[in-house]
DNA sequence: CCAAAAGTGTTCTCCATACACCCATGC
DNA sequence: GCATGGGTGTATGGAGAACACTTTTGG
């Protein structure tokens, strides 16, 4: 490769709003930073695009490095390039967001990751930078695009029950639901897959347990199906 | 500032899909490359970011140097990061789309501007870079956007028949709609203000012109309004 | 037997769709 | 007078919203 001189270049950064959900609470990972700027701070994980790796990589890379999470869903969220977002350095942030089974997950423990925390959405410390934007636009898309996107389902475990699903829904979207309309409106989708299986260890009436079924939504879609929530 | 050395920083350009509407066709405005890589090869304006100028001030900067338009609607659409996509550089580039009153634009005509030309997006000549792919995530992003915020109102010129308005979605949308349904959802909405003026010189019985209000519109999104077509 | 959540149908309203004819104008 | 598009209303079906009680289980 040949590199321009004469024309200093901004340096290129990813970062990852990571939500989890768990407890009945939409929470999201963050990093007490150990060095400058805003050492001691917390902030979304990220860090530097190397120059021989896609910002796809670069942000799936940092993740692994900062946080241990392997498979998660991660999607490009925005690129935020104001020139004085960074105190000291021009950087520009590819910022991406990322949803994490946190109940699955939490069954692998420990990771060689650094000291990391759930915060609940609502209750999220001063960040570094222009990170409480990033986190602010996440949440928009988030909220956004549940309700057409089946991305709900990368929040809850595999097998899952029907209030969970409605539970999380209403946690991100921030109002009430009808069990009957909800209920029904899922089921009609037909992207369910009943397992045949119940809730254990619950203090009350055990719920069914589905799982949803990706291949067929993809079918469906193909042939112009449209989800929504 | 200071900069970082040791870990050579890729390069970031800014690319714009810039969109007009002109003779009942969707069109694209492309620049003939003057420089390699590419050198006589259609592309989508863009250039560099300077290391003192938002990322937003560098797509607005290069779209009036490159094609001479100044006042146009213009939004972040994706940021392009795979490894090879310039054959001899690392190079990045965050994507803009444009929206162009052609048919306002048309009375100031000739700027300074390189030589320009608009395409049927139903047939673009082969492009630079993996600018089909970007042109591509733009038409896809404009038709996804077009139909639930009033974005189609930025491809008009300010007065407009709803017929007009009506055969631009056809052509974004592919498909088409029906006219008393169209025009009957339109104006529920009240939006739209009748000029209570005429088109002029057309060789049919001549329709009414109408604006779109962009302040009402805005005024209704703060109470909760949804845009729908 | 009590607490807690699971599970289940019907009614009503509204919005999307389908559909065909007369009107005004320029040539 | 004819070609071209402008402009208008109604009927039907389907989806969303509102709404309350019985069932199951553990403690």
């Amino acid at each position: 490769m040949t590199y321009r001189y004469g024309h200093p270049r901004p340096g290129l950064a990813v970062d990852c709003a990571v939500f989890g959900f768990d407890a009945g609470d939409l929470k999201v990972l963050l990093i007490e930073r150990v060095l400058p700027p805003f050492q001691g701070t917390w902030a979304l994980p990220g860090g530097f695009v190397r120059i021989d790796e896609t910002v796809d990589d670069a942000a799936r890379r940092e993740l692994r490095e900062e946080t241990g999470l392997t498979k998660v869903f991660l999607e490009q969220l925005y690129t935020f390039g104001a020139v004085d977002r960074h105190p000291s350095d021009r950087v520009i942030s590819v910022a991406y967001y990322a949803l994490v089974k946190l109940a699955d997950q939490r069954t692998h423990p420990a990771t060689d990751a650094r000291a990391t925390t759930w915060f609940p959405v609502s209750q999220v410390p001063p960040l570094a930078f222009d990170h409480p934007h990033i986190l602010q636009v996440a949440l928009d898309r988030l909220r956004g695009k549940v309700r057409y996107v089946p991305i709900g389902f990368e929040l809850l475990p595999q097998k899952f029950a029907l209030s969970e699903l409605q539970h999380l829904y209403e946690v991100i979207l921030g109002r009430s639901l009808d069990k009957r309309n909800f209920r029904k409106k899922v089921l009609a989708m037909d992207l369910l897959e009943d397992l045949e299986e119940l809730q254990q260890s619950v203090r009350h009436r055990a719920a069914r347990l589905y799982r949803f079924n990706l291949k067929k939504y993809q079918r469906l879609v193909t042939h112009g199906f449209n989800f929504e929530l």
